[in-house]
DNA sequence: AAAACCGTGCAACAAATGTTTCATGCCCGA
DNA sequence: TCGGGCATGAAACATTTGTTGCACGGTTTT
């Protein structure tokens, strides 16, 4: 069996939990959501808020492998300590193949993609959230890759306009739904290089049939670009790796669902908070421990 | 006199400083620059550290207007706190509704979600790499807004490892799946606030089978985090608006498939030449032009 | 120069802490 | 149905904690 990294208290914690007794899988839980207390007040203080045992917070430490609760705190205290600033940040920009070339990987690509997004230009989102926000009908398509950003979209624009959203293709060949595009109606494509034909076909037809065409594109000159009223453009190949980034599609697509509900108003304030209700009364998110 | 602000514990201590015997000096020195340890080690512990005696500690106390240590050290702590998530924040939320005001929403959730991505730790994306790297098989699970991410994923890593990779619940209900996780099998579960009972089931589904647990979630005590041998942290509520933050999400994801790439090698990157040859034969992709 | 004062270390104190033990209740297997 | 084992809460335990009283040494005041 691989040792699961004993990297941190809480992460041994975290693996140990669910093969440990009911009680203390629910101090353990306590611990691990309020690490910043378990460090600082006394343990008989966290056993009244948690309102357990003092004794369960011991049998919990030993229990993950601690001689005792003085420990596990102790451990969890040099593991909060701030004096290593940066924690690892593999800053060392080593490129040299070896432990740390995974990290360096990772550190420049988020790096990467953090500094595409405020190259973003926010009129454009603005300016198409009001198209949407107008639209009768909002049709989405996103294909290989780009179908995430379009599903993503179509779920956040249906929390609060239900009945006027849909996606492309789901239904059945996109052909029926490309048939379907009226003026007074908008559509959305994502895209980037390489450009699928179906996106870029789904584009032209908006065009064709006077739709609105919002363009979710990482070039001006990309085909779905073509005759569209909104062009949003992102960084796609701004990061390293083999394949392009989609964080900036998402924020783009993130942002234009957050104005079209700003521009709701309360309606849609109201529907959202309608479809919450639904969703908590089918219980189908867990509840907040209290 | 204007009272010069009792901000912070740390700044009282550092003006009535001057004015206090020497010995009494050093020992608020000490405390000034260690706080850390001040609110979390005892009094005695840090006399020991400082070469004072303890009851130095307490006579600081009562001479800059506290009770005693006790209650200057949970002034100390308060201050620490990290309850305050967003040191930055201090952003006038101004918000007042005006032609600007969408653009203004635009740039600040897309200067937020940029802040965000940098926090993201490396070191736990290239672990779980690894890890998806060995696994005999890969499954995925993401509901609602998580879905996205979880499809993004799937298909990038379908790219150059097309028979082992698997969405959860496409092709039958969960439980099909939930029963065929094994030993040296990985599973990628993905959410956030407010936790769907879907991913939590299929967490604990994987933990009980023995599989390799991935969690990408915005909290260490989320409950699908419970018993994973990999937690891949990002910010969901980081940028003002009503709906998560997905972009973290997004970045973990793409990093984590360009990791696990990258350690396949020679063998992963003929895969994708591969998968990508057959693309092009089948004429998905619209011609580059010259 | 003597006395009053203050700063300081030491040691004893009571309170609080973490730990252990024990009795109880529960569930699972025989 | 009856044991055995385990989880759990309450109470007793030894230890450690923060505090306070006291004595000593130095400085200032009268």
């Amino acid at each position: 069996m691989p040792e699961p990294a004993k990297s941190s208290p809480l992460s041994e914690l975290r693996i140990a939990l669910p093969s440990l007794p009911m009680r203390l899988q629910e101090v353990g839980r306590f611990v691990a959501a309020n690490d910043y207390d378990a460090t600082t007040r006394s343990m008989r203080d966290l056993a009244a808020v948690a309102g357990a045992d003092p004794a369960a917070f011991t049998r919990l430490a030993k229990a993950i492998g601690y001689s005792g609760w003085d420990e596990l705190r102790a451990a969890l205290t040099e593991a909060r300590r701030p004096s290593q600033i940066a924690p690892f940040s593999g800053r060392t920009r080593s490129r040299r193949p070896g432990p740390n070339a995974d990290i360096a990987l990772v550190t420049d690509k988020l790096e990467a993609e953090a500094a595409g997004l405020p190259r973003i230009s926010a009129q454009p989102i603005a300016e198409a959230a009001r198209a949407l926000h107008e639209a009768k009908r909002i049709w989405i398509a996103g294909y290989r890759s780009c179908r995430s950003v379009a599903e993503l979209l179509n779920y956040e624009l249906r929390l609060f306009r239900p009945e006027h959203v849909q996606l492309i293709g789901v239904s059945g060949p996109d052909d029926l739904d490309l048939g379907a595009f009226r003026r007074g109606e908008a559509v959305i494509v994502i895209g980037f290089l390489p450009y699928t034909h179906a996106s870029v076909r789904v584009a032209q037809a908006a065009h064709h049939s006077g739709a609105t065409l919002i363009a979710i594109a990482d070039s001006v000159s990309a085909p779905m670009a073509e005759g569209a009223d909104h062009v949003l453009l992102f960084e796609a190949a701004s990061s390293p790796g083999f394949f392009p980034s989609l964080t900036g599609a998402i924020a783009i697509a993130q942002s234009l669902a957050a104005v079209t509900f700003a521009l709701g108003g309360v309606a849609a304030k109201k529907r959202l908070e309608h479809t919450e209700a639904r969703l908590a009364a089918a219980s189908t998110y867990v509840l907040e421990k209290g």
